[in-house]
DNA sequence: CGAAACATTGACCCGAATCAAGCATTGTGG
DNA sequence: CCACAATGCTTGATTCGGGTCAATGTTTCG
């Protein structure tokens, strides 16, 4: 937990918030000194609950977390995927009560930000806000994507699908080729589907040689191999950057 | 097309805005005041297409529209229902291109307001943006809930919870037992299913007494029994009113 | 070493898709 | 005013993708 981890986290958002709005040197600055409380978590720990009403957000510094919402019999919907710069409740900010939990994926460092800290923040720098909207509707965006692929496309290209999806985003912070941190429930649940057809579908994609399976996770081997089975095109990321 | 028609649209706007945030006199006068080109198309009419680029917003006056994307094979996925006093497109006032494509259900009323128009609204009435950020987060929550329908939730149930929401949303603004103009194609479209899958669940709901079919469409009998087949809670619609 | 968590595989089943035929409305032109 | 096309709805027979159940294998870690 060392000064420059907290600082990396930070850097992230600025980046992003940078690539969604023009900020000036006081935005940004604004944003590199938001009060933060550095917590850290281990893999699969709730951090916001279904229900729950809140008074502070937290951001991502390091680590890997999803959304998720359930049904009373338990069946669980994997709803997005959070990455470090990230904030994982922004909602709790504008509405009432949340309507999804917040769960690690694997070890998380998040760095909490009580409201009024962001209530100020985007009251005093209106171009941080818009960058925020944005930042809310390009999350909305992959929201449709994902519904794309659980209403239309078949088991094994909505599989290939996430999987070219989280390759392209973790790319932006980790080195190519790293087998991702997603359990065979993980997927499942994030596709809609059972452990046991992810299985089986995964084992389909390595026999095609465009991926490779590892006790740590998968990874992906032939990224346009796979963006082939599912026409993952990358646009409705809203992230401009070299392919 | 007289001028008290569009005095109501722009009245659901503004009445949206001040459920989102307290607006002054001035912010909600800038609302009714917003330039606007007023155009009437017919049903099944395509207003923006997958991969457009926009240089106005248009905010539904009068009628009923959806937003959609398509696979390459043809497929199609309704992902949002939108009423009178929603902009269709807000986001390509912030992002570049658009990845959803906008069609009417209904023959539609909507007025355009050119881009240049909402950045100054929102750039002198920072009230005005945080209301309209607050409905594009309630919106995502929507889209968080139609996932959880998509990926866990049986034919029934989702035809259920989805004659639900559009009932408790259209009754703000139409009388109740009013019949909805949904085809089967529409229906199927939306929750992921096929015409055929809709016909046999409708006549279920229909034996049941819940719902009745009309030559004008589906009408909404009981509810509360309806909710109860789906465990339909409006909390993620995030508008507070009496039940 | 043993327990717990995660992954794989096979046999069988079921919900929804597909294919196909026929019916009911609506609207249009002769 | 009727004919008939177009569109939308219903229903049955059959198929198939993915679920369920169950047994077994594999890592990881206390």
């Amino acid at each position: 937990m060392s000064g420059a981890d907290h600082d990396a986290g930070r850097q992230h958002l600025l980046r992003k918030l940078q690539s969604l709005a023009r900020l000036s040197a006081d935005d940004a600055e604004a944003i590199l000194a938001l009060p933060m409380d550095v917590q850290t978590w281990p893999a699969n720990h709730p951090l916001v609950r279904e229900g729950d009403t809140l008074s502070a957000c937290q951001l991502i510094l390091d680590g890997f977390a999803c959304h998720h919402k359930s049904l009373p019999d338990g069946s669980r919907q994997v709803v997005s995927f959070h990455i470090p710069g990230d904030f994982l409740d922004l909602q709790g900010l504008q509405l009432g009560t949340m309507d999804y939990g917040v769960s690690t994926l694997v070890p998380t460092v998040v760095g909490r930000v009580v409201h009024t800290a962001l209530h100020e923040l985007t009251w005093r720098h209106p171009r941080v806000a818009a960058a925020l909207w944005r930042d809310t509707l390009a999350d909305a965006a992959v929201l449709r994507e994902w519904m794309l692929c659980l209403g239309r496309r078949t088991a094994r290209e909505h599989l290939a699908h996430l999987l070219c999806e989280v390759a392209w985003r973790f790319s932006i912070i980790l080195p190519p080729v790293h087998s991702m941190p997603l359990t065979h429930d993980d997927l499942a649940d994030s596709i809609g589907l059972t452990r046991v057809e992810v299985s089986r579908e995964l084992e389909g994609l390595r026999r095609d040689g465009l991926i490779g399976l590892q006790p740590s996770g998968v990874a992906v081997l032939d990224l346009d191999g796979l963006a082939r089975v599912c026409d993952f095109t990358p646009a409705y990321l809203h992230q401009d950057r070299a392919t």
